[in-house]
RNA sequence: GCCGAGGUAGCUCAGUUGGUUAGAGCACCAGAUUGUGGUUCUGGGGGUCAUGGGUUCGAAUCUCAUCCUCGGUACCA
């Protein structure tokens, strides 16, 4: 014996769970083909090597991952390719690492290397035009973390669309266009949502300005600035600086000690976008800011030209927004990057009122790939995240209405239990759905409630009067159930929802029901 | 990791200043209904009070340790 339970953060997903998934899924992937994307899978398992640098034995990096050794040998290979051998010539071969996927966007990555990984070691292949590839891509993603947030899972299901190959900036602002189309699919309304873009080469040319210039210090100041909603900007100030007491929990947090002039001057920036403000609002202020190096310049105009295409179709201000203090975690991303956030609250099993963050993420991300294949490959995409958008959907009740199950046929009587096979086989040769009851308890109020739970329209019971007589007796459930809260004499229900029909007419009775 | 709050039936929880046999609602099972869902009514099963030690005549209750859960905070490629 042993004693059945799921690892922390794993969890199993029930009929009605299934349902909202995959409508989220479909009516995405809906939109994602609309756009000309196809669907492609990879495997959950990566070496790790493939997915970046979080290998288990650098202990920083390895954190948040799930990360083993192969049981398998395998032999070992240099970056280019080949064999490493010993100095009696034998090849080396060791258990490489292996990880779980923690995005989709990684794996990606790695498709689109190793299908280019031939042809750019003959130099078949030029930067600036390397093939053009638009997939979809659904699944789950692993990642470990010791404390999970409410409606956080260490498994749980993305939903991407990624193109891959060119630099042309209309495809990140299509990337907003997608994702807002495809909650509105999915049936999110209007005033439910809005896409968040910035374009981290503006932060980054802000921080060039202020002459640092460091990737790490960059990094630390990025990460602090992405608080900002959760902090305050006074909080984002502190950490910026000395640091700061968080009041709730009485956490010290260490501060990243730049000059109180620079913080100021980086404060002063962000402030200037802190009232919500139209995108032409803040392209002009962004305009009039005195910055010139490149890298800003860049930015600012790649947001431009995002506001333009955005503009002429009639995304406005109501689904996307332009938001200079957002910027996301992932390292990757070198430009534009959009977020999604959920407008509104919703109220816990506790009834406490809570916020949901974003439900959707992206970016562009033009050095991911160069990181494998050696050659620099544009690419940009955006991930909605599947759980937590069912997690919303389930807490403020926008799930789909109830599947309707099967027919149900009654298990009366074992003798007849070929009579059941059937009907049943009759009426799926029609592309209807019909289960004959197996359970081991045979009464038939038991049968019924069973009927009842899985949503059946209709149940059919024949016994032995019924089979000697060569009719079945027929039963509405689903009109009876609508009738039930109206009808109070049991006697009168039952004619209303319950009628005799003739065997040979079953199939054709059933089909007109349905 | 740090701070705080908790752990009592399958689930949600109540349980007085320590005092007989630890309760409720939901769920489950059965009957009222001699083969007929919902509602209603009646009855029933189910708990080593997280685990281990301590105090006490006596512990779900007080105490210590451990484990786990939740909230906040930190981290999150």
């Amino acid at each position: 014996m042993s004693y059945p339970r799921k690892i922390k953060g794993f969890r199993d997903i029930d009929a009605n769970m299934n349902q909202l998934r995959w409508k989220i899924i479909n009516s995405a992937a809906k939109v994602y083909k609309k756009y000309g994307f196809e669907h492609y899978d990879t495997p959950v398992l990566e070496y790790s090597e493939n997915l970046g640098k979080y290998l288990p034995d650098s202990e920083e990096l390895a954190e948040g991952v799930y990360s083993f050794n192969n049981p398998e040998l395998e032999p070992k290979f240099d970056n280019k390719g080949a064999e490493i051998r010993d100095e009696r010539n034998n090849v080396v071969m060791e258990n490489h690492y292996l990880t779980m996927r923690y995005d989709l966007t990684a794996p990606l990555a790695r498709l689109y290397a190793e299908s280019l990984w031939e042809l750019h070691k003959h130099k078949q292949v030029q930067e600036g035009k390397t093939p053009l590839l638009r997939r979809y891509q659904y699944g789950q993603v692993f990642r470990f973390e010791a404390k999970l947030d409410p409606g956080r899972f260490r498994e749980f299901w993305q939903l991407d669309f990624d193109t891959v190959g060119t630099d042309d900036i209309t495809t990140d602002a299509e990337a907003c266009m997608i994702l807002a189309d495809a909650l509105e699919e999915i049936g999110l309304k209007r005033d439910n949502y809005i896409v968040k873009v910035n374009n981290r080469k503006i932060i980054k040319g802000l921080l060039i300005s202020l002459e640092i210039t460091e990737d790490a210090d960059e990094q630390n100041i990025m990460r602090i600035i992405d608080k900002a909603d959760k902090i305050g900007m006074q909080g984002v100030a502190q950490e910026l600086g000395q640091g700061r007491v968080d009041e709730k929990s009485k956490a010290k947090i260490e501060g990243l000690n730049i000059d109180n002039e620079i913080v100021d001057q980086i404060m002063g920036f962000l402030s200037d976008f802190s009232e919500i403000n139209t995108r032409a609002n803040i392209l002009e202020k962004l305009n009039s800011k005195n910055i010139d190096n490149q890298t800003y310049t860049e930015g600012v105009s790649e947001l431009t030209k995002i506001d333009e295409i955005l503009s002429a179709l009639n995304f406005d201000e109501n689904r996307v927004i332009f938001d200079p203090t957002m910027i996301r975690g992932m390292g990757y991303y070198t430009g534009p990057i959009f977020e999604v956030e959920y407008v509104g609250t919703y109220k816990d099993s506790k009834g406490r009122k809570r916020k949901v963050g974003s439900i959707c993420g992206g970016g562009r991300y033009d050095g991911l790939v160069e990181k494998s294949l050696g050659m620099k490959v544009p690419a940009v995409g955006a991930s909605i995240g599947v759980d937590r958008l069912a997690e919303i959907l389930t807490l403020t009740k926008q799930t789909p209405e109830l599947a309707q199950g099967p027919v149900i046929i009654i298990a009366f009587d074992d003798n007849l239990m070929t009579e059941y096979q059937k009907i049943a086989y009759e009426l799926r040769t029609k592309d209807i759905e019909v289960e004959v009851y197996y359970g081991s308890r045979k009464n038939l109020k038991k049968q019924l409630s069973y009927a009842d739970k899985k949503n059946c329209p209709i149940a059919i019971l024949i016994g032995e009067n019924e089979f000697n007589n060569g009719v079945a007796t027929v039963r509405n459930l689903k009109l009876g159930k609508e009738l039930a809260s109206q009808i109070t004499d049991k006697k009168e229900w039952r004619e209303r929802v319950q009628s005799e029909v003739k065997r040979e007419n079953l199939t054709e009775e059933i089909l007109k029901m349905i």
